[in-house]
This record gives C-alpha cells, structure tokens and sequence, in this order.
DNA sequence: GCCATAATTTGACGGAGCGTCACGTTTTGA
DNA sequence: TCAAAACGTGACGCTCCGTCAAATTATGGC
C-alpha cells in the first residue's frame, strides 16, 4: 500500500514537473513557442511519458489555468481572514485577482483564451472540470460578501438587480481591466497610470454606483488594502508578491 | 490608368472573398478548424494566392478582426448623429460594442484574443496597424464624450482621476461583460440575465459612482437607447441587427 | 537470486498543415 | 504578333502532432 502511494506520489510530482516546465517555456517563448517535443526534451522524458499525463497542449494549458486559479484561491482564502465589512472584502477580492495577475501573466493569458477561444474543445473532461471547479469557488467567494452585505443592511438590492449581476460587474470590471492593461503598450491613444490605482478606483466608483455602503466617500478602503497586504505579507515568503504587496501600500 | 484601377478593384475584391470564407470557415468549425489550405480550396484559388494576400493565418485573424472594427465603428458613427447628452452617448458607445459583439461573436473572440497571445507576433506590421489606428478612433470618441461632458458641467474630474482612466473604466467593463457572457454556460454557478441588461444597468452604476449627470436615478436612459435603437434601425437592412434591436426597445 | 509477467517508457512513424518557390499561364503594351 | 512582366499554381521540405509496437524496467512468486 505504501509503495503504491509512493509510485502515486511520483506520478503528481513529475505532473508539477512538466508543468513548471510549461510554464517557463510559455514564459519564455510565448504560447507558440509550447510544444509537447520541448516539455519532453527540458524534462529529458520522452514525448510519449508527456502523453501519458495530458492529452494535448490544449490541456496542459488548461491545467496551468487550473495550477493558476488554485493559487488565486490560496491567496484568497489567506485574505479572507482580515475582519472587516463586506466591502473591504470585495476590494480585496478584486486586488487579489489583480495581484495574481501580476503574478502569472501568462497565466492569466490562458485563463482569458480558455474560456473564449477553442482550447476548451480539445482539452480533456477531467481538466475542465477542475478548472470550473475553482472557479465555482470563487465565485462563491463574491456572491458571499454581497449576501452579507444585504444582511447586515449596508447594500439594499434595487429592483430588478439580482446577486447575480452585481457580482458580474465587479468581475467584468477586473476581468476587462486586466486584459486591457496587458495590451497597454498596443492602445498607445490611452496614458496608463498604475493598473492597481485605476482598478482600484473603478471599482470603488462602481461600489458607490451600487450605494454599498460605506462609500469610498466615507471610508477609507486604501487603509484596508495596506492591512490586507500586511497580512499577506507576514504569510508569504514570495519574493515577486511582496514587491507588488510593496506598491500597494 | 481604368486598367489598373480595374485590377486594384479584383484584388480587393478577392480579399474580401478570402476574408468573408475565413469567416465562414471559423463560424462553422471554430477557430482551429481554419487553415489555409481551405479557404483555397472553398474559393478555388491556391494556396499561393492566398499567400499573396495574407502572410499567414494569424494575418488573416488580424485582418478579420480590422474588418469587425470598422464595422462596429460604421454603427458609432451612426449613432453619433444622435442628438443627446455626452452621458446618453457614452451609453450608445457601449450598447454598440455589445450589439457588434452579438452580430459577429466569431470576431469578438478574435479580437480578445488578438491583444492577448501571440497572434500579433505573427501578422504583417500593415495589418496590425490597420488594427490599432480603427482602435484609436473609438477611443477618441469615447474620451470626446468624457471632454464634452466635463465642458458642459455635467461632470467634474475628482482629484487624482484622469480622463483616461474614466474611459478605461466603462471600455474595461463591456470587454469584460461581453467575455464573461461568451463563457456563460461554462460559469454554472451564475444565472446569467440578457446579456443587454445587465451591461446597461452595470454601466449605470458605474457612471453614477462617477456622479455623471444626469444620473441615471434623474434620467430615463432606457428612453435613449430605444431611440437610437429606432436610429439605426432605419438607417439599416441587416436582419441580424434588427433583431437585435428589438430587444433594446 | 531467478525468472515470468505486468507496468512503464520510448522514439520512430504517418499525417496535417505551414510557408516557399520554381515553373507554367495569362496579361500587357510596344 | 510577340517578348517581357505579372500572376497563379501546387509540389516540396519542414515542424509538430498524436500513436503504438517494441524495448526497458519493476514486481512478486518461487
């Protein structure tokens, strides 16, 4: 039984293997620059060992995006610790998926591709599913900080609002935000302060827009991001996260 | 000097074949399901010629998304001989980002995925600048809006904001909408209400977070977007915008 | 320790699509 | 009418994909 756990063991772990190595390639050689010879060859397997874990390059990055969303979710699920209103909560949610961006860029490309373009038809089931899965989560984490809002009275739905919208548009906002701001060097008619500030500010004015209460007019949320990003702080010994931690303060 | 002009038309007019079958081709097998061997094969041309045009597949994408773009911009510049206030005509702007995306869905995706993976490392220098010059007119004309608005008192820069960072707000969140949309049945954990809805009244919020008069509690904007609707739909015979149109109303 | 059997790994192979280019065909205009 | 130029073609070499029979390695009964 032992031996058999091991042998499992090592299957997870030459997985991580050849994803890492995806991972750097893409970072490296852009998505293009990705092939299964080339995971094969760095790993010194062969082709057919690669073949053996994910079924195409299609899933290999799908679980990137899925290696990536559990990140997110471990980020969030630290942040979530911080005690505070609802609202402090969702900016954190929103800072944290801006700060992941920062983190895993091509990532993050993948995770816009997989859900438009057709990465997902070639992709294996299983994989699909574990990526719908954490995203399941999150989503979970936003609608969450919305009930809570309505209950402890600092958010009234408006007629003919649902939960379900107000959590698209925050998301959309972040979601589009972050696109944008990777293609900043191509829309050369926009000046682009610090993606951090502008989505920042976006949000609290859609936040305002909702009448969630306390508005960025009555509440200091820059405050909640430096604590939040001290708490991050004190958990994390990623170097490249503290640097981001450090201009949010 | 009719000769040549006569040749100059047949080239052009063979691009746009080219460009119409791709089109085609992507709407009924997906993106992957495009190659150029087929777009010969369907147009009875060879693979050379198509060479000719284009200088690979990612050119070809390019081109398709350039062609989307100065559709979307023929509908703004319809919409813009509306008379309204600047706040009226931002919501037009973004109601017909929307109804473009719903009109070609296949060059939407293509657009999202063009500022972000490395199809621009492909396409030819030209065509991306065909690309990113329509790009700049719609921003110009959404920062016109923002300019107008604040001449006419209707709304005041708060400190530290800019006139970029307002534009991106609104931009980030109908790209962002329109992509969540796209991935709806992937995202099972959120009803999604009509796509138009929700956008319109998100982006509500938003621009009453910026306090931009007239707010949409003082206005009726819904009456706005009816008459432009009713604007362009005499001004056009394409039965798919018409439908859509519908739904505005 | 030995060997039969099962599990795992390998890389050669056929196929698809890309992009090129030398050759054949058509057009041009003198 | 014909030489020169412009244009169109598809066979070719290449890269990468995904497969699978054969080689290698691990397992466990004796």
């Amino acid at each position: 039984m032992n031996t058999l756990t091991r042998k499992q063991r090592e299957l997870q772990q030459r997985e991580q293997l050849f994803l890492d190595t995806a991972r750097q390639v893409i970072r490296e050689h852009g998505v293009s620059g990705l092939t299964m010879e080339i995971i094969a060859e760095i790993t010194e397997y062969s082709k057919g060992t690669v073949y053996k874990h994910f079924t195409c390059k299609e899933d290999i990055m799908c679980a990137l995006c899925a290696d990536g969303i559990e990140y997110l979710l471990s980020l969030l699920e630290q942040m979530m610790s911080f005690e505070g209103r609802p609202r402090e909560k969702s900016v954190i949610i929103a800072l944290s998926y801006l700060l992941y961006a920062e983190r895993y860029p091509e990532e993050f490309d993948l995770i816009v591709a997989a859900r438009n373009t057709n990465i997902r038809q070639k992709a294996s089931p299983e994989r699909l599913e574990a990526t719908d899965n954490a995203d399941e989560k999150i989503t979970h984490l936003i609608k969450e900080q919305i009930h809570a809002a309505i209950e402890c009275g600092d958010l009234t739905l408006q007629e003919g609002v649902t939960v379900d919208q107000l959590c698209l548009g925050p998301w959309a906002l972040s979601l589009g935000m972050v696109a944008l701001y990777e293609a900043s060097d191509l829309i050369k008619s926009i000046e682009f302060s610090p993606m951090q500030k502008t989505l920042y500010q976006q949000l609290n004015f859609l936040l305002d827009g909702y009448q969630w209460h306390p508005l960025s007019t009555e509440f200091d949320y820059q405050k909640t991001i430096c604590n939040a990003a001290k708490l991050l702080e004190n958990n994390t010994d990623d170097p490249s996260i503290r640097s981001t931690l450090g201009i949010l303060k």
